[in-house]
DNA sequence: TCATTAAGTATACTTTAGGATACAGGTATC
DNA sequence: GATACCTGTATCCTAAAGTATACTTAATGA
């Protein structure tokens, strides 16, 4: 294997491990919401259309395996749960941005193609 | 719905966009291996371990749907196929390099938690 | 005539993602 | 005791993504 396969090999595992993280239809947009204020459950499933709670439930676990968002139990009365994002989470804005630019013009190009 | 809403609800749908035309396992990694110097079928499907000749084939289908390739036909001998990324698959590049970047650090992140 | 090569297609699966709906369990209020 | 709130889970289902393996078509040259 010559080094340029070597480095083709590398960064095609880079691109897969990523997607496998923030892949998918649901996982950024969660993230987005939960940057704009929302920390509770029913918050986040209200603010993101046409997600089920189920779905959020399984995605919400996902994110939390993968250190991007925190999970606090509020012992309050009606046991109230916050999510936050981990200051990791942060570093997601590198792709969040470039995917929403790149999806806006990307329906520009297509619709006018 | 206030203004954040709605600029929240334009942001989830071109992520979701993106996502549609970008994700999944094997999308950026083709249309990195032709970057890289393949451009018929069969080096292709050698060049990237794991992945079958029908999934190439839909997936190359999708991407010239999305005008990331263009397929030429070259009428020798056994007729040829060249494929080639157009130039608007360039601006892919602003997605890729992020995301190798992140997928390698976050490697080290969980590896080492 | 027979084998070979290139670029796929056909068929039949398995796995993963996502969706619809119902409801549980604890606590506080009426 | 009945009811409502909150954060989910349970069950069942459909659709999309991915896999495995064999086959097709057309031309060519041994």
């Amino acid at each position: 294997m010559t080094e340029q396969e070597i480095k083709f090999k590398e960064k095609i595992k880079a691109i897969q491990d990523t997607m496998y993280v923030i892949g998918g239809k649901w996982k950024i947009v969660i993230i987005l919401s939960i940057y704009n204020g929302n920390k509770r459950f029913n918050d986040i499933v209200a603010s993101i259309p046409k997600i089920t709670n189920r779905v959020l439930s399984k995605e919400l676990k996902h994110l939390e395996e993968n250190l991007l968002i925190s999970r606090k139990v509020i012992d309050e009365y009606p046991v109230r749960i916050e999510y936050t994002l981990t200051e990791y989470c942060l570093s997601i804005d590198e792709l969040a941005g470039p995917m929403e630019k790149w999806g806006k013009n990307h329906m520009k190009k297509i619709s006018g193609k």
